[in-house]
DNA sequence: CTAGACGCTACAATATCTGTAGCAACACGC
DNA sequence: GCGTGTTGCTACAGATATTGTAGCGTCTAG
């Protein structure tokens, strides 16, 4: 497991600064990472269902991002499956407006 | 150049789908696509420029994001570099707000 | 014409991701 | 007990994406 996983305090692949920013661009910017928070965004789902939800992403790298997701405070397992915890659930409401940026941008 | 482009119309990579949000989800979920809208936000940069301030990224990567966040219609070269369409500076602000919770992330 | 910066590309080495298969643990009905 | 199904998760080889270094052709300034 080479891959690093970011966090707010330490400095992280490709960024030598540090700053918080540096490190959640490097995380939201590794595959399917956005696209787990956005399925996770209104119901838990297991590890299965969230590999259906996701067009069947290998589970190699579906368990990679849900342990660095879980190591980052943004998921969690619970008895349901797989959850947003609630800093989860403050960060999915950041980028949240992008669902409506995307219809306008497909409307262009 | 294996690597497809999304568009808000066609469908993606790892999604067959075709729903905007997940066109943008995958070009965004690349690697240094945020960085480079990020770094983009308030001021146009050179290639060269930009390349400095991403943490010396590669040049073929830099250069295959950009050609795509141009298709997309994100960004665009200017006589001062590249910058942000209007299209790019929607975007970004939808997702500005992610640096005030990169900040609170760090402290938690 | 030299020197520098520009956008951009070639190419091999490396890191990351995919696809398929399968594990151990647990719950279910029987 | 036994089989059947689900869970979270892992191994491993092959395919893909990314890195790092070098350098191209073009333009502008000295």
């Amino acid at each position: 497991m080479p891959e690093r996983v970011p966090t707010a305090k330490r400095s992280v692949r490709g960024s030598r600064s540090g700053r918080p920013i540096m490190a959640l661009l490097d995380l939201l910017g590794r595959r399917w990472t956005l696209r787990i928070l956005w399925e996770l965004r209104e119901t838990a789902l297991t590890s299965r269902a969230l590999r259906t939800a996701c067009d069947e992403a290998s589970p190699t790298i579906l368990q990679t991002r849900l342990t660095e997701l879980r190591e980052a405070g943004f998921i969690e397992l619970t008895e349901n499956g797989y959850a947003l915890t609630g800093l989860g659930k403050e960060l999915f409401q950041t980028f949240a407006p992008l669902h409506r940026f995307a219809e306008r941008w497909s409307r262009r």
